[in-house]
DNA sequence: CCCACGCGTTTACGATGTAAACCGCTTCGG
DNA sequence: CCGAAGCGGTTTACATCGTAAACGCGTGGG
């Protein structure tokens, strides 16, 4: 920033409560460390994490920035709140569309396409806040984003014995599903960023220097509509299938006899 | 930061030049944009991201910050610099261990290999810069990290197709590589990361609230150990594996029949 | 009645990124 | 030989950031 001059006060400056405010409970019926959360998630969302600074985030809910320091310890910690606060919402709203609920969930396999749907949503839902998830630190060593919570990682791990895997094949298909997760959402996630922030740099022309300097890359430039396109909701899918197909394999396996995979040993 | 006092001054203090600087050849020969990219990497990979700043950076280069400004137009423009330069620094050095250099590929199977050796290799050699590869924005928006210079990607797709990889099964093996590469490697060297910060953090007590809320958690309480032990690297080579048997088995399918998959397509 | 305290504001400080002016070498054309 | 250009680094300056500390102000219980 500081050169970088877009995004300009407009709709970022306060309320600056009408005469109605006397009554106290219209608008901003005081602060409380969740209306900051969800406001500072807002914020990433619609402005983009860069963006999101004390002041301004204290302007948008008509307050100055340091009142903000009453709910939170400072702006790190408010960044984890953040992020818990969008992980967590995979259990708490009841507004999941259909067939997310983890609750009830009937074996293994359909728990590991529930979550993966679930993770997936809140990712979409929140693309900036999402690349979050991942660069912070968690709580425990072994704790691995995307699923952040003690709560997810055992609830995962106790599906997972429940339905029949050793104690190392749990922990190898928790990490396994991790990386699977974290990977494929990441990258859409971005992708989808890119695609709008794309979109307002360049006044009239379209595509232009993008495919200027493709001439020394043949395959780049034969290829660059089929890479254009986004198919990612499909091959998310069948990658998740692969991934229960080969921990299916592994379990059964194990089973039968026993030989020297990471996924059991 | 800010309250975060760590990293006290120690060791950025510039050099000082002695009487023999005179000279003008014997320590700086000279700021260069490279030599500022190097010394960037470094510090990074020992200070950490947050702590770089123009002035720090500029210190241990012997130099005033606003100096730096002759050789690179601003701290972003600079961060990009840095992930260009350990991207690419999967071609030009030939310190490369062994089998990595990816001229001497035989077949798109063993150049995948070589390449995710490559590109892990460089991730665990600078485990603090390989979150920035993920999170910057990459020159077009279909180039997917880690993957991220052009030069790479033609690589990738034209390896590909002289394997015999339609136009569609070339760029979803390419999406599908980049998520396996950016999930594995980025959680591992996160959880490279997690390690040793919990080392400096508390002086003479170990792992002590690690154990105590885990009360709750009964699978977490009795997976922790196989949680703590790292096997990153075996995990790495059988998901490798794992899509590579995808890709062969989808390149097989595409030359008998047609199914609908969305590897070829 | 008053006063203590919860909540938000004001003021202030050090750090950061960077623009702009400055200044001392070199170097080279006349 | 000399002076002007300009390269390379420094100094100064400013807006903005996170946050500590002191300051009100309204409100509700002794």
């Amino acid at each position: 920033m500081t050169t970088t001059d877009d995004e300009r006060d407009s709709d970022v400056v306060a309320v600056t409560e009408g005469p109605a405010a006397a009554a106290g409970l219209t608008r901003p019926p005081g602060l409380d460390r969740d209306r900051i959360l969800r406001a500072a998630i807002d914020f990433i969302d619609t402005h983009g994490l860069p963006a999101l600074t004390m002041r301004r985030l204290g302007a948008t809910l008509g307050v100055e920035a340091m009142a903000l320091y009453r709910y939170v310890p400072g702006r790190e910690d408010l960044l984890d709140g953040v992020i818990d606060t969008v992980v967590e919402s995979l259990f708490d709203d009841d507004d999941q569309p259909d067939d997310i609920h983890l609750e009830h969930a009937s074996g293994w396999q359909d728990y590991l396409v529930r979550l993966a749907h679930g993770v997936r949503r809140i990712a979409l839902a929140h693309p900036s806040v999402f690349p979050l998830v991942a660069s912070r630190p968690p709580a425990a060593p072994w704790v691995r984003p995307p699923l952040r919570s003690l709560r997810t990682v055992e609830s995962f791990l106790a599906t997972m014995q429940d339905g029949g895997f050793s104690d190392q094949a749990a922990v190898a298909a928790y990490r396994a599903y991790s990386s699977f997760l974290l990977g494929h959402l990441l990258l859409e996630v971005s992708q989808l960023g890119a695609k709008v922030s794309l979109l307002d740099l360049p006044e009239g022309d379209a595509d232009v220097q993008a495919s200027t300097n493709l001439a020394a890359y043949p395959h780049l430039l034969k290829l660059e509509p089929l890479l254009g396109q986004d198919k990612s909701a499909a091959e998310f899918e069948e990658s998740l299938e692969n991934l229960l197909d080969r921990l299916t394999r592994v379990l059964h396996e194990a089973e039968d006899s026993d030989d020297g995979s990471v996924l059991d040993l």
